[in-house]
DNA sequence: CCGAAATTCAGTGTTTTACGCAAGGATGAT
DNA sequence: ATCATCCTTGCGTAAAACACTGAATTTCGG
């Protein structure tokens, strides 16, 4: 069987040689490139017969979810494996809805790096053990969304209220996000009430905190 | 003459794999352990003969600096290197201040963290291309720090200041920050004010986010 | 078509912040 | 002794936010 051939994603040089120099005497597995952005991945993917993309994922935002889902429609056959440095829940739903086929947490061993790849490679979804629990938890815990929940992190906000969440947190007043979004000053309170009740929370700063949390806004 | 004996320190046991792997088959240098945090690392210390702490730091924030100073305190002899993943001004010059002998930037290569190493074991100090420039801006540009500097980003806050600002990230209106403090609402809006003048914010949501960005509270 | 939710807006009054101005006492370094 | 900085407090006005109630319009699935 031929080895599986892998490139390397990652913004930090140092990283890159550091997986690399791990896989390098794995049998199965060939490293055949460390690249550090987009650009310069699809550019070898035009070149290069890969099997499996290792995506290192160090803050979680919409940076990667959009490379996923470029690499995934340019490339569908390839399988894409995130090396993740944080496990926000949202953050990991958000990479396997764009397509993503498997997921490491940063205490994955070299062992655990190996056995994921074969893993993907030959069709099967890989999740670290932290991860696969809080997949659970979300996936099986609550069986439909036909009701509304009210106690559930997001999701629950409608477009307009994300869209009034967003700009508090960018720290723009009642009255100037109700100039940006044409409204009455009225209204974009009446979002906030909302907003904050659906979350269950008590001030603006909460409000932000949560944006951040969630990744809404860029920090 | 005797390999130099390193510890490695990341709270990320993957990133620990890879860079013990690149240095494994150095001649120079030994990786004697991988550590996640400060108490493994300091139990470590005790019963080995470490030569360089090659330190991880992922996100600026007072956590690492306080690493630092500990690391320094308990065995001043040992050098510690940095590995940072960011290249924030603030941050760099106070890992130094608190003892670092030495900066990685994360693009450096196995090559220049090997040399890195070599070069702060023999007692001289060791910066990365990109941090060395920042560094020369920093301490050439401004010959003294005799007076009054009023646009450095971080470290010019006052203890009384930083408590206010934690407080204010963490929800409290100016009334219960003032109960909190034993002082005055007018005592609270006035450090607000310095604190926003000091580091040049126009809104308490910005602050939050400073703090977040800072790792001054908890998300 | 009906009903639930989303989106919009208003009134009224209270509370909280924002912001500029001024200043006294403590501490510490030069 | 002097100067800077820090911590503290005060006042007043304008702006913003908050609390509460009520309601019209649109949207969208069943």
């Amino acid at each position: 069987m031929n080895k599986i051939e892998v490139i390397l994603v990652d913004d930090h040089r140092i990283m890159c040689e550091g997986l690399k120099s791990m896989l390098s005497d794995s049998h199965e597995i060939t490293v055949m490139g460390c690249v550090r952005n987009l650009s310069e991945l699809l550019i070898k993917l035009r070149i290069l017969p890969i099997h499996v993309i290792l995506l290192s994922c160090y803050e979680p935002g919409d940076h990667d979810i959009e490379m996923i889902r470029i690499i995934q429609r340019e490339h569908p056959q390839i399988k894409i494996l995130i090396l993740a440095m944080t496990a926000q829940e949202s953050f990991i739903l958000r990479t396997l809805k764009a397509g993503a086929k498997g997921f490491l947490s940063k205490d994955a061993d070299r062992n655990e790096l190996i056995e994921s790849i074969l893993t993907i490679r030959n069709g099967y979804d890989y999740y670290s053990k932290s991860i696969s629990e809080i997949i659970l938890k979300r996936y099986l815990n609550q069986p439909g969304n036909n009701n509304a929940q009210r106690n559930q992190p997001a999701g629950v906000l409608s477009d307009r209220e994300m869209e009034v969440l967003k700009l508090y947190a960018e720290s723009y007043t009642n009255q100037e996000i109700a100039d940006k979004l044409f409204v009455s000053i009225r209204t974009v309170e009446s979002h906030k009430n909302n907003i904050m009740r659906k979350i269950n929370l008590k001030t603006t700063v909460d409000m932000v905190k949560f944006a951040i949390r969630n990744n809404l806004i860029e920090i």
